[in-house]
DNA sequence: TCTAAACTGTGTCCGTCAGATACAGAGTAC
DNA sequence: GTACTCTGTATCTGACGGACACAGTTTAGA
């Protein structure tokens, strides 16, 4: 989307910049946060779209021109508003053990990104992290210290996990948009007609309506995934 | 991004829709695939912010609103580019058990998205699934068939390898994209001057350099949702 | 064979948006 | 008090998606 000519050098100024000291001019009106909530303010409510610096300059009552004084353009602007959305991470469950501990963050990451749901169009392409997304990513490898897994496992843990949450957010969004209540539906009724060309899709839908189960993708994967890594963390502690 | 006013008839017409027979009339001079073809060719260099109705139209020596008798809008070019561009799923490998299958077709499907870097941002958001989307997706259902999974357990499968396949795919070309090699690399220096302040980061990273093992997130993640989903299957089978 | 209808590609126009630039006022350091 | 610097503003531009009316082309039906 917007990630084309991004100024990495003014991108890291504006992440992980200190607020300098007293300054020469007039005082600015102005405060990046206020900016990157008023951003968030207006993408929540009408997403990346709707996400204007025109409408960010009015909910902030100054002109367009003046939001370039605090951020080099709206590429930026979205990278700070994705680092202020996504906020500190929680602290860690006291006395849980590394998957409860995992747990507990995915499902934290997913709620933000189910509270913010232009943050997943806002996080493909390459992007430069924030001070707040290298924290979330602390806490998880801080989980997994001490395991038995390799610094580069333990990252890949990290990428897994935030995949999930990210992809379940983004499906999550995607069915909360429709007016029809659950996935399978839009699928069932696209089907119809085409049985014999996706049977197996077609039975499975089938099967899946017949279970009434509503939607635990989320869950389902999550488990699936810290069951494949406890036994990796098993295997590893058996032949040490 | 552009998921916005999309008529869905118009993209279901366009997705979905058959041949129709000869019309009354001149004879078209562009096709649906052609203009498919056209825009992923510019998609794939120049990504989706390249993407102009004005350069597809100028690749293919029409003007940029003759394009719009073919196709609604860009998100609906979007759209047919996507399913163009994943294109049919390959068959399933004959005499693999469901793993084997399951562990091809994610790695298939992790290739299509390396190859069309923008396919990322291009499937965010809610959006109607094409007959090539539909097939890759029975592909997994019918490998799991007999598996003793519950058809919703099935779906949620699918997502959660067509999610992982997704997020490989793009932390792949983010790393591609820069300049610095490894993935690590990037973080290191961030990190640099700031390691008590991500201490089980700084040495997570530390000994990923040390081990110099590349980059196997892709494989790392897909040995653990298989081996998760092992394990279900294994206990099934078990308590049945 | 002729005519009317339908479809195609074109030219022109509009609204929206991100961003560049020049400028006037405000506040501070010397 | 003066010169410098920073802030917010006003104005302008270029790119883009898309609407609309029109002229040319091909076929269906008489």
């Amino acid at each position: 989307m917007e990630t084309g000519g991004t100024d990495n050098r003014r991108l890291y100024e504006l992440l992980w910049g200190t607020p300098s000291g007293p300054r020469r001019g007039p005082r600015p009106t102005l405060t990046l946060d206020a900016i990157a909530r008023s951003g968030i303010a207006i993408a929540d409510a009408d997403g990346l779209d709707g996400l204007t610096m025109q409408r960010v300059a009015e909910s902030l009552d100054v002109t367009k021109m003046a939001l370039y004084r605090y951020v080099p353009g709206k590429a930026e602007l979205v990278a700070l508003m994705l680092e202020t959305a996504m906020g500190e991470p929680p602290p860690p469950r006291t006395g849980a053990d590394w998957r409860g501990q995992l747990d507990d963050w995915a499902r934290q990451l997913f709620d933000r990104f189910r509270r913010h749901p232009w943050a997943n169009a806002a996080t493909v392409g390459p992007r430069l992290p924030g001070p707040n997304e290298l924290a979330w990513l602390e806490r998880v490898v801080a989980a997994l210290t001490g395991t038995g897994l390799t610094g580069g496992e333990q990252l890949d843990v990290a990428v897994l996990l935030v995949g999930h949450a990210r992809n379940l957010a983004q499906h999550a969004t995607a069915t909360a948009e429709t007016p029809r209540q659950p996935r399978e539906a839009g699928f069932a009724t696209l089907l119809r007609g085409r049985e014999e060309r996706f049977p197996a899709l077609d039975a499975a839908l089938r099967s899946a309506a017949a279970e009434a189960a509503g939607d635990q993708a989320l869950d389902f994967g999550l488990a699936r995934i810290l069951d494949g890594i406890e036994a990796l963390i098993a295997a590893r502690a058996a032949t040490r």
